[in-house]
DNA sequence: CGGTTTGTTTGTCGTTCGATAAACAAAGGA
DNA sequence: TCCTTTGTTTATCGAACGACAAACAAACCG
């Protein structure tokens, strides 16, 4: 694959960034093609030809956001030896992720676009997704536990204690936006996993 | 005071009601004054005339979700006996009320604009200053359980208490947001109420 | 070199945004 | 009745929206 035709002056992965960036501050509909265009250094009809609509540039800014911001909490599920452990260092790792001092104070995936304009069903449903494969994925890591024998469990117990902690990070979020500091939501995440011995032990409940 | 001049042809509280329907559907920066004027069925000009700008218009709007959608919390909160009665009341009837088949699957003040274009600003930050105040009234709730000898809790411990429930209501939004049923939510506070004998008795933690 | 391919810039498409001025309509007061 | 007051309708403002066509620029190929 030999490069055909005038080279691109800008670097993509950088224009990406700098999207994520500005969609991450602004959401999904606060964001203008304008807006973008100018931060990335080009003119609009460079990101069409790069990147497709502002749709595509979006789910494009996502995976981007998935792979970097978003790896820390999967990492801690996925290298935990135990499902308690992994959820607690879950739990730290978004807790580190909302309150950098770089970045907004908010995970992208749940306060882009949790509402909006008709003409953007599809936005808000793609985001919607993702938050159900967080869910799935912490449910998988519970699973998990019960076949590595570090938690009992029945599968109705599974649902409920997967939701609950997805339901924790995501009320997280707005903590954060609402400036919540990392000490704070410690105290919180504390709380949370206070729940868990009451919730694992099949005597009680 | 006599009625002077042409009289309204629209009744005001039935035009917010309206309003207050589309911008909890739509968002606050996903509803158009030309859906709200279609919607209410009076001209752009009228809501001015009679509202104000958007702005002050959805500032009327969250007054009313105030005082109908967000009494039932309130009171839960408020009637209940002892403050785990409260807290416990309070988290279901917030279920309860985003999981109505008429309106929403979500609460209006944590997700019609959790962020938006720089020039709406002063909206997300009168949203989040309701939303503190929703922790301040939980805090205010367990600290009348400690002095009506129903709670024992330090000063600090009321703070993570209440934070924790408010991340969890807030939590529960996203989810009935993305589909969660009421059985579902159910389950989650179930979950989150298994934390309170834990957090509340000084032995533990 | 000319020809082809690809990227970028410029300009503009039709639409919609929030907001308002001007014209018109309907009530009470004198 | 005519004036004043208030509400409504109509038309429109300038700006911004997402999207794209056409013209121009810079690389490789033969």
């Amino acid at each position: 694959m030999v490069a055909r035709g005038r080279p691109r002056t800008f670097d993509p992965d950088i224009a990406l960034r700098t999207a994520l960036d500005l969609f991450w501050e602004r959401g999904y509909e606060g964001t203008s093609l304008n807006d973008l265009a100018q931060a990335m250094g080009i003119a609009s009809a460079s990101i069409y030809a790069c990147f497709g609509s502002k749709e595509d540039l979006f789910r494009k800014v996502m995976a981007l956001y998935g792979t970097t911001s978003g790896e820390p909490p999967r990492r801690a599920l996925r290298e935990q030896p135990t499902a308690r452990a992994a959820i607690h260092a879950m739990l730290r790792a978004t807790a580190d992720e909302i309150t950098r001092p770089d970045t907004p104070h908010y995970c992208m995936l749940i306060l882009v676009a949790p509402t909006g304009a008709v003409e953007n069903h599809a936005v808000r449903e793609f985001l919607a997704d993702r938050r159900r494969d967080m869910y799935t994925t912490i449910k998988d890591r519970l699973a998990r536990g019960v076949a590595d024998g570090d938690l009992t469990a029945s599968p109705a117990d599974l649902d409920a204690i997967a939701r609950y902690y997805t339901t924790v990070v995501q009320g997280l979020s707005v903590q954060a936006r609402d400036g919540a500091t990392r000490a704070e939501l410690e105290a919180v995440i504390t709380c949370a996993m206070a729940a868990w011995d009451t919730l694992t032990s099949p005597a009680t409940q």
